[in-house]
DNA sequence: AACGGAACCTGAAAGC
DNA sequence: TGCTTTCAGGTTCCGT
């Protein structure tokens, strides 16, 4: 699942392929990725023709600076982008393509996403959901008093206080249940009763886990945990039942907040 | 205000 | 074999 480090994938992907562009062609496959108020017909107009001047990232938000006008881009769950030649034959799943010349070559930048949960959005100003986002554990690295503070007033259990993106952009299932056990943290645990100590282990996790997973992701192409024939990469994530990798005591999966969660009842306190 | 849970989606795997 | 059920999960929305 995309998370921080697959979007930061994506992020260089785009910025290699786009970066000093011009668009010259849109194509709008579905637009159930669009804002629905938007009508498909104004998307493509916003973006024809428009320079790409950077991309940028924030939590799991891609940000297209056009020389007039954003894109932002949310990959969901199954969102991906990939580079192709521009009249290659439609990607699996293809959703939306833009068609880009820079210095008399041109490519075409591809969306697909079967499960239709990403967004493709075109604005003039930052969204409130780009807004609203927390500090980049990538960008702006994880400030430990900072979090500690923040969690005292949290009432939710730790692992799905994590997961809110206003607290720490980014941070979603994978990265969360991967970080917790690196710092040997239980997901029960109050985020309220967690000590200094243990949130500046939990920062260091947190960064850890998404440099770790930056570190697995080489080459031009991405293939998501959940995808047929991927293996699964992380830590404890997707493994329940299976031993610890530290102990070998039987990793726990138990659901929060309707999301499943993986631990070791012995090494996670 | 804060939180839980459902809804949005659909492909793949598991169950029968 | 083929049908049905379950699961995955980021975000938003709604009800409590």
């Amino acid at each position: 699942m995309p998370e921080l480090p697959e979007v930061e994938f994506a992020r260089r992907l785009l910025e290699r392929a786009l970066k000093g562009a011009t668009i010259e062609r849109v194509a709008i496959e579905d637009a159930r990725i669009l804002d629905q108020r938007v009508k498909p017909r104004a998307v493509i107009t916003a973006l024809s023709g428009r320079r790409v001047q950077a991309v940028e990232r924030r939590g799991k938000w891609l940000r297209i600076v056009l020389d007039r006008g954003l894109l932002f881009s949310h990959l969901g769950m199954t969102g991906k982008w990939t580079i192709g030649k521009a009249d290659d034959p439609p990607v699996r799943f293809e959703k939306a393509r833009l068609v880009a010349t820079k210095r008399a070559r041109r490519v075409a930048a591809c969306f697909s996403d079967p499960r239709l949960f990403g967004r493709f959005v075109v604005a003039s100003e930052d969204l409130d959901a780009y807004r609203e986002l927390g500090p980049d554990p990538l960008h702006d690295g994880v400030d430990a008093d900072r979090l500690h503070a923040k969690l005292a007033r949290r009432k939710l259990p730790i692992k799905p206080t994590l997961l809110d993106q206003a607290l720490l952009a980014g941070v979603g299932n994978i990265q969360a249940t991967d970080a917790l056990f690196m710092a040997r943290i239980d997901p029960r645990r109050a985020s309220s009763a967690l000590s200094r100590r243990e949130v500046g282990a939990l920062a260091r996790a947190i960064v850890r886990s998404i440099e770790r997973t930056l570190e697995l992701e080489q080459g031009d192409t991405i293939q998501y945990v959940e995808e047929p024939g991927a293996d699964n990469p992380f830590i404890v994530y997707g493994r329940g039942g299976d031993p610890c990798p530290k102990c070998k005591r039987a990793l726990v999966r138990i659901v929060q907040a309707g999301r499943a969660t993986v631990f070791c009842s012995r090494c996670q306190r």
